[in-house]
DNA sequence: GTCCCGTGTG
DNA sequence: CACACGGGAC
């Protein structure tokens, strides 16, 4: 199986800028960027991000805010603050050997890094990874695992895989099969979740969010600063 | 109008 | 273990 995959790759892997790296913090940064948001996105983000803080250094000297600001619209604000700590961690006691230590990085994360930057033999196992592993039955090598990631993003997805396209369909004894959501989740419209990341925008803009139930959450999680009633981004390191 | 995605927290 | 967290994809 995985030399089929491995073909496939070669015609239809993504041409993402960070796989020519081996550069830790720039896989870091890649890796957190795109765990939320689809990669196409992200990739002039991350040059833009890698042309402002070059080295992990750099990116621990910046404040919070400055960090929060050029994070936004790449979703979860707090994955900026919590990139922006590791940077901390990174720039003040070097990279850990458990990269888990790191905050915002869990195993997924810690094991991609692991894997492209320091060319350790592991398998990062995301979901995509996983439901090609799971559907076919199969088992890869960590050589495999960008080409398992593009598989899964683009042909092997979630609830109708796009089986006619796919290079394991023959003999994989799930094909054909459609899947139910794995998670019930309500609108975003409307919802706090929204109202959150409307008020930082706000302050971001320099604006007083007039949603206080929002700001309370905010402050809660770092992402800004009340004094005197006064809302402001975090600017202390 | 609803789901995806990894990590942290209650 | 369930849930919060963003915004484009579907």
């Amino acid at each position: 199986m995985e030399a089929l995959l491995s073909v496939w790759y070669g015609r239809h892997g993504r041409d993402l800028p960070w796989r020519t790296t081996r550069d830790p913090y720039a896989i870091l940064v890649s890796e957190v960027m795109a765990q939320q948001t689809q990669v196409e996105r992200v990739v002039p983000r991350w040059e833009r991000w890698l042309e402002r803080w070059p080295t992990a250094d750099a990116l621990a000297a910046a404040s919070p805010g400055e960090v929060i600001t050029e994070w936004q619209g790449l979703g979860y604000n707090r994955r900026a603050l919590n990139l922006h700590r590791a940077a901390q961690h990174i720039a003040a006691h070097g990279w850990p050997d458990d990269l888990t230590e790191l905050p915002g990085v869990g195993r997924y994360t810690a094991d991609a890094v692991a894997c492209f930057a320091f060319g350790r033999d592991v398998l990062p196992e995301d979901v995509n990874v996983r439901r090609v592993t799971d559907r076919t039955g199969a088992t890869f090598s960590p050589a495999a695992a960008q080409a398992l990631m593009d598989l899964g993003a683009t042909v092997c997805l979630a609830r109708i895989p796009r089986c006619g396209i796919c290079p394991l369909a023959e003999g994989c004894p799930s094909r054909g099969r459609r899947y139910e959501p794995l998670r019930k989740q309500g609108p975003l419209e409307g919802s706090f979740r929204q109202r959150r990341a409307q008020a930082l925008r706000a302050v971001v803009a320099g604006e007083q969010p007039s949603d206080e139930e929002a700001v309370t959450a905010l402050a809660r999680d770092g992402l800004v600063h009340v004094r005197d009633g006064l809302v402001s981004l975090p600017s202390a390191p």
